[in-house]
DNA sequence: TGACATAACAGACAAATGTCTGTTTTATGG
DNA sequence: CCATAAAACAGACATTTGTCTGTTATGTCA
């Protein structure tokens, strides 16, 4: 490869290497060498090296395809999410459509369980939530009053504000056209899925 | 490693590779070997061919930790973006604080040039866009009436609806307490820095 | 129980990949 | 132009990883 001022290759190395890794095959140290001309596999080596001690990369040292990127990891661990489209009583892990959709999050803890789905309807328009919002939900099987849930309540999901009033559970739409929910009193069925985490509206 | 009923172990091996493909790392055979306690490279091998045949795998042929998943190879590509917290005039890349921010987007093209700021107000309260909400912008120059967009106005960057009267443009708020803004009425200097294509709300 | 298919093991070779030592070429700054 | 640091090259060896041939053990089912 032609001579370039020095760090000038380097930085492109870097873009082909984070790609890569995102993508999801780190490169080999020969799949830089070839991707840039190299002639001599130290070439990239030595780019790659130099970027690991900038602190620009991170690496396994001896394993193949080592490299990594030094924001993952510490800062905050990165979860492919299952997408679950709709929603089934019971078994709801089980009801991912046949291409599973996954989307990426960054969570603080990795060993949270996270699923997302589709909201519809319009009970939580107040609450900056409108139909088609994607919601991630950390399953957990408490709440504490004034986090967004999702629920089983009979047969269907829902997303709403859990409240406790005089000792009893309650969730509450935040939209006037919609009446709260109180289980028990109707004698529906009641489950707490999890909290919402964080929403995600596309409008592309 | 005791021997199981026919396809049990192999359950078992396919969640363990789905997970580390899905990670960012798919696993070597050895991997596979060590992770099952296997005395045998071969016996990992073996399920993992075996995979690939039924098509719950995907592989490149030769490469190390050349294991896929088969509906993954075409998902949507993965860009790391800068989270910009506050928007200066003028240079708006070069406004990214000490230690940049970044986060995961998937996205249609892999070339669109994406940024993320963070909404101050609640001018766009009625389109669901809270104050502290995330919004995710792809440079363009230009848009269509109906998008939201994010603008510099003057010295501060604002997330309006684009709208077109008479030939002009026009900012429009989605909240009864703003008024929209009519670029080059009032002087102020207009620049379209790009479409929203995303929100995001973290409500943990 | 016995036949059969599959699971697991053993050991080896080949290819890919990581790593090293040393040399040559070029950009950069004075 | 020269000194220097960085870039690129050359060739090799070590380790990891992929692959292969053949054998032994075990679950399954009639």
């Amino acid at each position: 490869m032609a001579y370039t001022s020095p760090g000038k290759t380097r930085e492109k190395i870097y873009d082909f290497v984070r790609e890569r890794i995102l993508s999801g095959t780190p490169p080999t140290t020969r799949d830089v060498q070839r991707a840039f001309g190299f002639r001599a596999v130290q070439s990239a080596r030595q780019h790659l090296e130099k970027l690991v001690f900038e602190g620009k990369l991170a690496k396994v040292d001896g394993r193949s395809r080592g490299y990594r990127l030094p924001e993952f990891g510490k800062a905050s661990p990165t979860q492919l999410i299952a997408m679950l489209g709709r929603v089934q009583a019971g078994e709801l892990t089980e009801a991912m459509e046949d291409p599973p959709e996954y989307i990426m999050v960054q969570t603080r803890f990795d060993d949270d369980e996270l699923f997302a789905l589709t909201v519809e309807g319009e009970s939580m328009l107040h609450a900056g939530i409108l139909p088609g919002d994607m919601v991630i939900v950390r399953r957990q099987p408490t709440a504490s009053p004034g986090d967004i849930v999702v629920a089983l309540v009979g047969d269907e999901a829902t997303v709403k504000r859990y409240r406790e009033r005089d000792g009893r559970v309650e969730l509450h739409p935040e939209n006037e056209a919609f009446d709260p929910i109180i289980p028990r009193e109707d004698g529906a069925p009641f489950l707490l899925l999890g909290k919402v985490i964080e929403i995600r509206r596309s409008v592309e």
